[in-house]
RNA sequence: GCCCGGGUGGCGAAAUAGGUAGACGCAAGGGACUUAAAAUCCCUCGGGAUCACUCCCAUGCCGGUUCGACUCCGGCCCCGGGCACCA
C-alpha cells in the first residue's frame, strides 16, 4: 500500500533529463504530417523570468503539447529580444558591457525556461543582437531600401540639453529628462522612415481574413489605420503665392470654414517668428511638448494670430489663419480648416478667440438649431454655397469635388490616419543601420557583401550618449560607390525591427547564406501566436507590414503572419500589476522551489482564463499542489489494479458504472471543447472533476466493470492534463503501465455509446421563473412533456384559478408556462 | 482627450447558441482521526424572511427588448490596455 510520496523537484529533473535526451521536441520538417507553429512573444532579457513570463509562456506551451497530442508536427521555438533600453540603463548603472549583461540575463532566464518544462526547440534559440541574426535583418533594410519602400526626413524627437540625448517618451516625466531633469525641447532631425502606408490599404482589408484574431485587436488595427475618405483643399494666402494644403472629410461644411488653424511647426509659421516676437514665443513654448500624441489630447488649447489671411476657395472670404498648440506637422500636411459650426474643437477654439461661426448645413429635419450654443456636427441639409444648396452634406461633397477640381482648388484623397514608420533610433543598443553617408553620392546602403556592420559590444558607456558617434573604427569607412573616406550612419534599428520578422528565421534559424530559405515555406504562418494585449497594435502592425514586404520579395508565400492569435491578460496582485516600486512581486524562482513547476504552471492556467488579468493568490497556490497530491496519491494507490489490465473494458452491464462513465465522457466532451476554445482554466476544473468523480466509489457488486472504468478513467485524466502539468503526467503514465512516454500517446476518444442516456431533466418555469424540475424520458414528444409539466403536482398551487396563455418548450432545456396577465391591473 | 477591453459571493471564477446564477477551487466555520499538531477525510458556506415547507432580493448603476437577460440594445460610473522612441 506504501508508494513513494509526491516529490516534485527530484520528478520533474529527471522528467526534463528524458526529454533532454529523447530531444522530445526538435522540430523535423516533415512534408507528410500536418505542422503546427506555436509561438509566444519572445521575451525581453531583462534578467529573470516574472509571473507575466511564466503565465505567458505557460500558455503558449499548453497549446504546443495539446497539439503534439493530437498528432500535429509541432514546432515551439524561442529566442531573445535583446536590444533595447534597459540594457544600456544597466550598462551605464554598473558600468558593463550592455553585450555581456544581456548574455548573462538570457543564461540565467533559459535555465528558468528548463525548469518550468517548457516544451522548446533549443536548438533553435537566437538572441537579436547576434551579429548572424540581424545581418539579414540588414539585407532586408537594403532590399527594401532598393525598393523605394525607404526614405529619410526630418523628424521630431525628444531632446535633453543637459544629456545632450534624444529621449524616449518614458523616459520624459512632466516634461523634464528623467535623469537630468532638463526642459526637454522638442528637436528636429533627419531620419529614416519605412513606407508601412504603402500597405495601409492591404494591411486594413485583410484585417477581415484574421478569423482566429480577438475582434478587438482588429477594430483596433482597423481605426489605427483609420481609412477616411475626403478631399484635399489648397487654400490661397492673401499677398502670397504660396498655398496652405488640408485634408477634410468634410468637404460640404467648406462655406462654413472661418479659419485656418496650422502647426506651430509648419513651414508658413517658421518664417514668421523672425518679424514676430509674440509668434516666436507661442513656438517655443510649443517646442517643449513632448513628443507623445496623448499629452497633446489632453492640453489646453491654445493659438496665436498670424496676421496672415487664407481665401475661402468658395467664397473667396478672407480667413485668418491661427497658430495651434493642438495642430501638429507629423500629421496629415500640419494644418486644418476650421469650421466651428460644425465641428466640436473648432467651435471651442472660436469661442475663446471669439472668431467668426458661420452655419452651413441644418438639420434634415428642418428644425431650428442654435449654432452659438452646440455645432451641428452630423450629415444635414446644405444651405450653401448656392451651388449646393438643398443638397445633402453627401451630394454636397460629391458636386463640391466635381465643381472645384477642375479649378485644381480640391482634388477627392483617401487619407489614413496611420503614419510611415520611423525606424531611426540615436542609441547605441540597436541593429545599426546600414547606411553610409559620402560626401559626394549622399546616403548609400553598403553593399551586401560587407553585412553584417557589426555593433561593437566591448563597450563601456560613461555617459548617457550614443558612442557610436565618436567611435572612428566604426565611423570611417569609404562609399561603397565612388571610394570616397565617408562615414557610417550611427542611428540603429527601432527594436520593433527585430521583432518584425524573428518568427520566419526560426524555421531557418541555421541558414547563414540567405535570410531565409524554403523550410519558411513549410512552418509560416504561425499557427498559434501568445502574447500580451498592449502589443496589438504596434507590434502586430508591424509585422504583419514585414511579412507582406517579404511575401513581395518572394522571400515566402502567404499574406499574414499570424493565423490565430491569443492575447493573455496581465498577473496582478492586490489588484496592482506586479512592480518594484509597488513591492508586490512574487518571485517565481522561490515558488518552483517550493512547489515545483507543475504546480506554478497548474495554478497560473487555473486561476483564469487566459484573456482576463489574473490576481495572484498564494493560497490559491497551496490548493494546486494539493490537488497535485491527491492525484499522485489516488493514481499510485491505484497502481496494483491497473499495472497489468487491458486498456479496454467491454460492454458495461451495472447501471451505477454506467452511469458514472456518461459523467466521465460529459466531462472529457466539456474539456475537449475548453481546449479548442482556449479556455483552459474550465480545463483545469474539468480535470478536477474527473478525480472527484473517480475517487466516489459506485459501490457496485462488479468489480471487474468497476476497475475497467477506472483505467479508462485515470489514462483520460492523464492525457488531458498532460499539456498542463507534463511531469506529474509523465511519471504517473509510465508507472501505472499506460506506455512509455505519454508525449506520444494520443489524445482520448469520446465514446458515443457512453453519452447516450434514456433520461432527461427538465427546468420547469413560470413567468420565467425557477418552479421545479421534471425528469421525462429522452424520447418523449413535446406533446406529452407539456403534458407532464402541466400535471406536476409542484406547479399546481401556481397554476390553480389562472389562464394559460401559453407553453414554451426549449428541447432539452425549459418548459415555461406563461400565465395570463393578472385581472387587477 | 481619443480608440479597445473589463466589472458576478469573503476571494479566483463558472454558466458552450438568450433558458436552473455561483460549477471547480481558495479562505472561513463545524466535525472525524491524533496524546497533540501537521496532513488527510466529512459537513456548512451570496443576502434577507421563515420552526419548517418555501418565498423574496441579487451578476457595477439607470432604463429598454423578451415568455425568460450575467448574456442583446441605449445612457452613465469605475478599473485596465494602447496612443506611434518601454518592450
Amino acid at each position: 500500500m506504501s508508494h513513494p510520496s509526491y516529490n516534485a523537484s527530484t520528478l520533474e529533473a529527471k522528467v526534463q533529463l528524458y526529454w533532454q535526451e529523447q530531444q522530445s521536441f526538435k522540430a523535423i520538417e516533415d512534408p507528410k504530417q500536418e505542422k503546427f507553429y506555436c509561438l509566444t512573444m519572445f521575451p525581453y532579457p531583462s534578467g529573470h523570468l516574472h509571473m507575466g513570463h511564466v503565465r505567458n509562456y505557460t500558455l503558449g506551451d499548453v497549446i504546443a503539447r495539446y497539439q503534439r497530442m493530437l498528432g500535429k508536427n509541432v514546432l515551439q521555438p524561442i529566442g531573445w529580444d535583446a536590444f533595447g533600453l534597459p540594457a544600456e540603463n544597466a550598462a551605464l548603472k554598473h558600468q558593463v558591457a550592455a553585450s555581456s549583461w544581456t548574455k548573462e540575463n538570457t543564461t540565467h532566464m533559459r535555465l528558468q525556461f528548463v525548469q518550468l518544462g517548457m516544451a522548446y526547440d533549443w536548438d533553435r534559440e537566437f538572441a537579436t543582437c547576434d551579429p548572424e541574426y540581424y545581418r539579414w535583418e540588414q539585407w532586408f533594410f537594403i532590399q527594401l531600401f532598393k525598393r523605394g519602400l525607404v526614405y529619410k526626413k526630418k523628424a521630431v524627437v525628444n531632446w535633453d540639453p543637459v544629456d545632450e540625448t534624444v529621449l524616449a517618451n518614458e523616459q520624459v516625466i512632466d516634461g523634464r529628462g528623467w535623469r537630468s531633469g532638463a526642459l526637454i525641447e522638442r528637436k528636429e532631425i533627419a531620419q529614416w522612415f519605412l513606407k508601412i502606408t504603402d500597405y495601409a490599404e492591404e494591411l486594413l482589408s485583410d484585417l477581415d481574413t484574421l478569423t482566429g484574431w480577438p475582434q478587438e485587436v482588429r477594430t483596433m488595427q482597423q481605426h489605427w489605420i483609420g481609412r477616411s475618405q475626403g478631399a484635399e483643399i489648397q487654400f490661397e494666402i492673401e499677398n502670397s503665392t504660396e498655398t496652405v494644403s488640408v485634408f477634410s472629410t468634410r468637404l460640404d461644411t467648406l462655406a462654413g470654414a472661418t479659419y485656418l488653424a496650422i502647426a506651430a511647426a509648419h513651414p508658413l509659421a517658421l518664417s514668421l517668428s523672425k518679424d514676430n516676437a509674440k509668434i516666436a514665443t507661442f513656438q517655443k513654448e510649443c517646442a517643449h511638448l513632448k513628443v507623445a500624441e496623448a499629452q497633446l489630447a489632453t492640453l489646453k488649447k491654445k493659438g496665436i494670430f498670424s496676421g496672415l489671411y487664407a481665401l475661402n476657395p468658395i467664397s473667396g472670404e478672407r480667413m485668418p489663419i491661427w497658430l495651434a498648440n493642438f495642430v501638429i506637422m507629423e500629421y496629415g500636411s500640419g494644418a486644418v480648416m476650421a469650421v466651428p459650426a460644425h465641428d466640436q474643437r473648432d467651435f471651442e477654439f472660436a469661442h475663446k478667440y471669439a472668431l467668426p461661426i458661420r452655419p452651413v448645413i441644418e438639420p434634415k429635419d428642418g428644425s431650428d438649431w442654435n449654432y452659438n450654443l452646440l455645432p451641428f456636427t452630423a450629415y444635414g441639409t446644405v444651405i450653401a454655397p448656392p451651388s449646393c444648396a438643398g443638397l445633402s452634406s453627401e451630394q454636397a461633397i460629391h458636386q463640391l469635388i466635381t465643381e472645384l477640381s477642375p479649378k485644381g482648388k480640391v482634388r477627392a484623397k483617401i487619407h489614413y490616419r496611420l503614419r510611415d514608420w520611423g525606424i531611426s533610433r540615436q542609441r547605441y543598443w540597436g541593429t545599426p543601420i546600414p547606411m553610409i553617408n559620402c560626401p559626394k553620392c549622399g546616403s548609400v546602403p553598403v553593399a551586401e557583401k560587407d553585412l553584417p556592420v557589426v555593433l561593437p559590444t566591448d563597450i563601456t558607456l560613461t555617459k548617457p550618449q550614443s558612442p557610436l558617434n565618436t567611435l572612428p573604427e566604426f565611423l570611417n569607412t569609404h562609399c561603397p560607390q565612388c571610394q570616397t573616406p565617408a562615414q557610417r550612419e550611427t542611428d540603429t534599428f527601432d527594436t520593433f525591427v527585430e521583432s518584425s520578422w524573428y518568427y520566419a528565421r526560426f524555421a531557418c534559424y541555421d541558414q547563414h547564406k540567405s535570410m531565409l530559405d524554403d523550410r519558411v515555406h513549410y512552418w509560416t504562418p504561425v499557427d498559434q501566436y501568445v502574447g500580451g494585449i498592449e502589443h496589438a497594435i504596434l507590434h502586430l502592425l508591424y509585422a504583419r507590414f514585414f511579412h507582406k514586404a517579404m511575401r513581395d520579395l518572394g522571400l515566402l508565400h502567404s499574406n499574414e503572419p499570424f493565423t490565430r492569435l491569443l492575447t493573455q491578460g496581465m498577473v496582478l496582485k492586490d489588484g496592482a500589476k506586479m512592480s518594484k516600486s509597488k513591492g508586490n512581486i512574487v518571485d517565481p524562482k522561490t515558488l518552483l522551489e517550493k512547489y515545483g513547476a507543475d504546480t506554478v504552471r497548474l495554478f497560473i492556467i487555473f486561476a483564469a482564463p487566459p484573456v482576463t488579468s489574473l490576481e495572484w493568490s498564494d493560497s490559491g497556490v497551496a490548493g494546486a499542489h494539493r490537488f497535485l497530491h491527491r492525484l499522485w496519491d489516488y493514481c499510485l494507490q491505484q497502481q496494483s489494479i491497473l499495472k497489468n489490465m487491458a486498456i479496454e473494458s467491454g460492454p458495461l452491464q451495472h447501471t451505477a458504472v454506467q452511469s458514472k462513465r456518461r459523467e466521465l465522457h460529459q466531462l472529457l466532451q466539456q474539456i475537449n471543447h475548453d481546449y479548442e476554445r482556449q479556455q483552459f482554466n474550465t480545463v483545469v476544473s474539468g480535470a478536477m472533476k474527473i478525480l472527484n468523480l473517480l475517487e466516489k466509489g459506485t459501490r457496485s457488486t462488479e468489480e471487474e466493470a468497476e476497475n475497467a472504468l477506472l483505467k479508462e478513467g485515470i489514462g483520460i485524466l492523464l492525457r488531458v492534463l498532460a499539456p498542463i502539468v507534463p511531469h506529474i503526467t509523465h511519471v504517473l503514465w509510465q508507472d501505472l503501465g499506460y506506455g512509455m512516454d505519454i508525449l506520444k500517446s494520443s489524445w482520448p476518444k469520446i465514446s458515443l455509446d457512453a453519452l447516450d442516456c434514456d433520461e432527461m431533466e427538465l427546468v420547469l418555469q413560470i413567468n420565467g421563473k425557477l418552479r421545479g424540475n421534471l425528469k421525462v424520458a429522452s424520447d418523449s414528444s413535446e406533446t406529452s412533456i407539456k403534458e407532464m409539466a402541466l400535471g406536476s403536482p409542484n406547479l399546481q398551487r401556481y397554476l390553480q384559478g389562472q389562464t394559460i396563455q401559453k407553453v414554451l418548450y426549449i428541447p432539452r432545456r425549459v418548459i415555461n408556462i406563461v400565465l395570463g396577465a393578472s385581472h387587477d391591473a
